[in-house]
DNA sequence: AGAATAGTGTCTTTTAGACAGTATGGG
DNA sequence: CCCATACTGTCTAAAAGACACTATTCT
């Protein structure tokens, strides 16, 4: 920014996703096989570096998107994340990588990548407790993506994105109770969340299931930001401090 | 990351801060006016380029916070806020500015910046409303500051640090109602913040203003999230939707 | 005594939590 | 009729909101 002859240096940019969806009432992300170094052989997020210089950010995170998951945009929340510049946390150099959070619905399998050679859910928990080695500091990613779910499914209507366009309260239920880990009162939960103005809209149709009485189906409402929030159960597991 | 020839592109890494506050029960942010182009003469967020290519996103965000606005990293909060990156928002080139989010309590005045000619807080409802012209998009990452602030402010204990490291409730009261823009019942004020676990903590002594009775002084207390948190009153300006 | 600010108590309304019964589909 | 799932009520406990009084310091 000085005259003095001074230049500022230059970095690669990279650009990750934590792209999170429920399978079998568990929280899954997708994962990737590393094909090239560093960490070959390794799993890790997919993402890559900036396409060109003008790349926009967001752009460049859809392209990964569609290039390493088969996803398209459509019903597909994402946002940013945060940034990862640790100096050390890329041998190849100085690497900055953008993380985005990806929240899915429930798809068809396939999952074709271009440059990994194997990409698959992986259920969260196993990442989480460290039964599943990540790529550099890829796990610290997933489990800052994942607490943001948990955070923004108490504030926000963040939890229609794991659903489609359509969905049961039932269902929803289902994800709360898969991102939280914990077990709702289905009677409370039918009340809470009709209550919340703008939360879901009721749409004609029922849904017929292989058994019992078909549902009702919603849609996802206007209103993002839930007021009052949903409130998430006192976990047990809670940390005390010291009185000093 | 292919073996093709192709290089991934590299960028110019910048770090921007919005200094948020308080000053006569008012939210300021600090701004210096740029003595280089582009956008010289204009105010922009506090902030440079990276020192070198090994330095740390967080220890740049400091070493900027020294510089710039004189503040110890000491009774500072400091996180990261988001990463701008949208391609045309330099005219120097491809510029991708990390925002930080640093809350002070109130200080001395003196903000002596060293490649800023001038510096100082502002308040920023002229800011929002584009009564102040911005360099780049500093604008909008000033407004995506404060709401970061607003919103933690319901869910963490983010409020005592627009204090000192001792303050009374009426003080943080008055936090809450700077930033959220509402007045609040001091009864059902200090009820809710003492009944929050582990939000303030007394301590001995009292502090003696110039006129009426002493009041009782706390400090942060060991619990960064607040369960339950703190509820913000509903503002009577809020959006409706169409329905469908 | 009076002014000014600090702190406590009570009542009411709303919301969360626990729990049981009825409804509607497919065999 | 039985099973499985969807939905509706009711009671109770806790929290939020509204409001009034007492307490402590200084001049």
């Amino acid at each position: 920014m000085n005259d003095d002859g001074w230049v500022p240096p230059q970095v690669l940019l990279a650009v990750d996703l934590v792209i999170l969806t429920l399978r079998e009432s568990r929280m899954h992300v997708l994962l990737v096989e590393r094909g090239v170094e560093p960490f070959r052989g390794v799993r890790a997020l997919p993402g890559g570096f900036l396409g060109h210089v003008d790349e926009d950010l967001l752009d460049a995170a859809h392209r990964e998107l569609a290039e390493e998951a088969g996803l398209t945009a459509d019903h597909v929340h994402l946002e940013q994340l945060g940034v990862y510049g640790a100096p050390g946390r890329d041998p190849r150099g100085r690497v900055v990588s953008v993380a985005y959070l990806a929240i899915a619905p429930r798809l068809p399998e396939p999952v074709a990548g271009t440059d990994a050679l194997e990409a698959g859910w992986t259920p969260v928990d196993a990442v989480l407790s460290g039964g599943e080695r990540l790529a550099f500091d890829h796990r610290r990613i997933v489990s800052d993506g994942v607490e943001r779910a948990r955070s923004k499914l108490e504030s926000t209507a963040l939890a229609t994105a794991f659903c489609g366009p359509l969905f049961t309260i039932a269902e929803l239920q289902g994800v709360y109770e898969a991102v939280w880990s914990v077990r709702l009162d289905p009677r409370n939960f039918y009340r809470k969340v009709q209550s919340v103005d703008g939360f879901i809209e009721p749409v004609g149709p029922r849904r017929k299931p292989e058994v019992g009485r078909p549902a009702r189906l919603f849609r996802a409402g206007a209103h993002k930001t839930l007021r009052p929030p949903m409130t998430r159960p006192v976990d047990s597991t809670d940390e005390k401090a010291v009185e000093a």
